[in-house]
DNA sequence: TAACTTTATGTTACCGGTAACATAAATGAG
DNA sequence: CTCATTTATGTTACCGGTAACATAAAGTTA
């Protein structure tokens, strides 16, 4: 039932050594020898044992994706356009994904390095790092091929593939600005993530290139979550003196920010604009339709493959640092 | 540099095999001897090869969930829903999950078997399947432990995990009737997956049991598309006597025929009730917020991995028929 | 105390490929 | 024609585990 090389080899009278020549296609095979092989192969329907040849050749052409484990792990659009970009990466050079949750609450040191021994993987891609990531840098020392997704860190050999969060986020408030916006809030995201720290900064940038002062009360902390953004746009609206427009650091917060605006009777975006960061798909669906800073998502999912896959093969080297171009999108909210 | 069970073996001087019987649990061990292989164990950071393991045990402890290629590979909420289900449902057994895109336009006969051969897997989740899909019936002949999601067929041997459609659709039509429409048009999904086809026998079927007439131009056919829907709205406003509610066979559609609706200067629910299906995330944020039906996809997800792990482990037997419950969720849209 | 069972450990072979080296025939260069 | 090179194929060993069977000591039962 289970056929192998051997069998192959056998019919065709060959050493199971010329049957593997032929499927991999290098080393010296006579043409005749190499179409009778293929032949018994059409008709035995054989498929090599994958886990076999990577025992052997110490590559399993699968790379693991390593995602925090959230409840909405696939549910994030931001996740699902990079892993989108990432699985494409990967199909077009016949790579296998594997998803890998992890749990942030156990990243017991050498967590990640036990995925490098556990020898599934050629390569590793990290989604969501924290910058504070104690299996970061162990696995950075290892050398062993891997990838950081949004995150930028320049001390380090730190591998990374990220947007240009601060410039896009100062070009998006500069669009306030021209808008007549003096008083802009903002939403901040995560401060255990770097993109959400360069989006403060493009925020402080903006402030200190326009010589407006930075109110405290106009930058709510928080997370990348919707809710958490609508409880903060609640106290932005119980301010004396309310901001004209707010600018949150994702699109989920931008709706949950508008949300509350809205409930609290105020118009979106006449009384108060509201701008977001990303460009979710829902983003244009959403009313009103979301005014936003577009962040190649697809394409960086896409590219962290490639040098990923750069690095693999060595052709590349450490530090991989690339770093993508986020476009203004204007629809409604602003 | 890398370290192997004849390392540990050695240091402790007993044989591999005494080393993999602690590594594994099973077998016996004195008490004495496993404390000390552990010791060296953790001193040496030693992680087995899952590579050889599985080579030699047979058993990758892995499935393959395969997934249409298409461009909204993760976007589509109900995708992204149910891979959370079978993500988690395969975390807690220890189970790795890789996803394999397949094509559709290439479903050359034999693929399946393929992925089958390859070895990698232990079982396979098929997400969206097609009715006739020429490569199931053999991957189900071959006895290869499988599920497909949201699928319902009791001829052949199939395993599958899907809700009540039929039901479901019925429910809800029932909920507009209360409400007072007799109008209902019906946007049907794409007929060659079983549970377009279903909920469009739940609407016949609703409309025998009241004795409403069926009315062709009150039913649309389409695709599980927001933008196909949106045209098929277009169509159904033209008519001399509109529908006073549209019932849509997913969310997706029914956000894009709302959108239609109000593009058309009419108000949802006012002049025209919108029902979807599937309860996606954005739903509940979408405005009107979707009166939907639930399908409870994670659940859908999760049922899946265990009832494979069923068949895996020999516990279930073929066929495996698992029919979830669905459930209105009453909001603004109807 | 013999016979049986349980516990503890080891031996051997194998999973199904490929890397690395070896060999030999065919081809080409000088 | 000889020697080097290219082409074609084979041999051996190994990747790193585990299954299955073997062995022997310790504990148990009658």
């Amino acid at each position: 039932m289970k056929i192998t090389i051997a069998d192959i080899a056998g019919k065709a009278k060959v050493s199971r050594m010329t049957v593997s020549r032929v499927l991999n296609g290098n080393g010296y095979v006579a043409e005749e020898t190499k179409e009778k092989i293929k032949k018994i192969i059409d008709e035995l329907n054989f498929q090599p044992n994958l886990i076999a040849r990577s025992l052997s050749s110490q590559k399993t052409k699968t790379i693991g994706v390593l995602i925090p484990k959230t409840e909405k792990l696939f549910l994030d659009n931001y996740m699902a356009q990079v892993l989108s970009g990432i699985s494409d990466g990967a199909q077009e050079k016949d790579y296998k994904i594997m998803l890998v949750p992890v749990n942030l609450d156990d990243l017991s040191k050498g967590l990640y390095l036990n995925f490098v021994k556990s020898r599934l993987y050629d390569g590793l891609i990290l989604l969501k790092a924290k910058i504070n990531d104690p299996c970061l840098p162990e696995l950075v020392e290892s050398g062993f091929p891997s990838i950081v997704v949004n995150y930028k860190k320049h001390r380090d050999n730190f591998n990374f593939v990220d947007s240009e969060n601060i410039k896009g986020t100062e070009t998006a408030l500069e669009y306030l600005l021209k808008k007549g916006h003096k008083r802009i809030a903002f939403v901040a995201g995560s401060m255990d993530e770097t993109n959400a720290r360069d989006r403060l900064k493009g925020y402080k940038n903006f402030l200190k290139k326009h010589r407006l002062a930075y109110n405290k009360d106009y930058v709510a902390n928080g997370e990348f979550n919707q809710e958490k953004a609508y409880e903060r746009a609640g106290k932005l609206l119980e301010l004396k003196q309310k901001p004209t427009a707010i600018f949150c650091s994702d699109d989920y917060m931008a709706m949950g920010v508008i949300q509350r605006i809205k409930e609290s009777g105020l118009s979106v975006p006449e009384e108060i604009a509201v701008m977001g960061f990303d460009n979710i798909e829902i983003g244009a669906f959403y009313t009103p339709a979301l005014t936003t800073v577009k962040q190649p998502m697809y394409d960086i999912g896409k590219s962290s493959f490639e040098a990923l896959l750069g690095l693999i093969n060595h052709q590349k080297e450490s530090p991989v640092r690339i770093t993508l171009q986020t476009e203004l999108v204007i629809r409604e909210s602003a």
